[in-house]
DNA sequence: TCGATACCTTACCCGTTGGTAAGTCAAGAT
DNA sequence: ATCTTGACTTACCAACGGGTAAGGTATCGA
């Protein structure tokens, strides 16, 4: 693949994240690149596909993430617990994501609903078959397995995207104090779910 | 206070919920109130400064929320559960407010780390000082305390935008499943909250 | 050496954007 | 009866949005 095209979904990832679909303009990433915005155009057609693409690489990432060979090794409880871990580990150190994650998640509120592709479908599906592998989940429905994860990897975007504010209002110190807090609590919240809330 | 100008609030805050502040035109509010987007300017001068009365008119509404005769007969720690539940109650029937109140986390992440004027700021201080009333908690610090609240006050907003999508791929059925089991769930993080972690 | 293809540029297009200027018009106040 | 004020309207504008057209240039296989 080019060395361009790639430098280009990075710069689009962060400033999609930053400012959303609407808020961001192709001049305005190609202005950071150093290029015209038609180089974008080149290589991707048109700002949604851009965007598509954008998210496309995320999903794979994702995907990748949870397809090591070190994962295959582990017991589907801890190959969980361990993603989750690195998850938010990643989320807390650059949350634009994350942020892209949750304004998609936002836009998406029609199109989603009829359409039901959204595309971090994969990703969280196979997560559910991972949580579905789990002693006592063998019996949950799909539906109930796959809000479980969903509200595992919600729970760390949500503290992702609220750094900022948090920090700001708080301050360093007290962002410290709901980070080591809120590391407690996410894996009291791993557990619960793991024993299925019982 | 005018009756336009309410409606237009009305038709802003539901559009800038479902679309984002750069995803909207005054032209497009104005279409829908079957009004020219002069008498958007007219009443609020700027888009920011009609965007930014939005969020004003929904903070107060929360403070009111907070603050009604009915809150002041009940201890700290009903009040606190009291409020909750309400306000998920009402998230569930309608998340636009959740959906902007989430899209004005993103957008700020810049502004708010350095100016700390987040617009629920005095929602959630009135809301920190109820819990630093309940007991166990009269000891901890602001900066905890504030963190306790926001995680209750998010969970119930990352909930609530989640609506559609969750319908969208786990179905009707689906939906109900997390619905209940959320319900659930949130208690227990309440409880938890309450008791201080422990 | 030639043609094709990938990559990127300059030049241009036109609908939409937030915003200004100026006028209309009804309701009160004096 | 006149003046003022608030609540709009029509008319207009410069800037910006995504996108098209066409051309230049380097690389590469035949």
């Amino acid at each position: 693949m080019s060395d361009t095209r790639d430098q280009i979904l990075d710069a689009a990832e962060q400033q999609f994240a930053d400012r959303g679909f609407y808020g961001v303009s192709l001049a305005n990433i190609a202005e950071t690149l150093g290029v015209t915005k038609q180089a974008l155009l080149h290589h991707f057609g048109t700002k949604e596909r851009l965007y598509g693409s954008v998210l496309d690489r995320i999903s794979k990432d994702f995907l990748n993430a949870l397809h090591t060979e070190q994962m295959q090794t582990l017991e589907p409880e801890e190959q969980l617990r361990s993603f989750l871990r690195d998850l938010l580990d990643r989320s807390s150190r650059d949350a634009s994501r994350d942020r892209l994650l949750v304004r998609e998640l936002l836009d998406n509120s029609e199109r989603a609903a009829e359409a039901c592709a959204w595309y971090m479908r994969d990703f969280l599906d196979a997560l559910t078959q991972v949580l579905k592998a789990c002693h006592g989940w063998d019996q949950a429905t799909d539906a109930e397995a796959f809000c479980a994860v969903y509200q595992l990897v919600g729970a760390a975007s949500y503290y992702a995207i609220s750094e900022p504010t948090l920090t700001g209002l708080g301050g360093e110190e007290g962002y410290r104090a709901i980070t080591e807090q809120f590391g407690r609590q996410y894996e009291l919240l791993i557990d619960a779910v793991l024993s299925r809330y019982r």
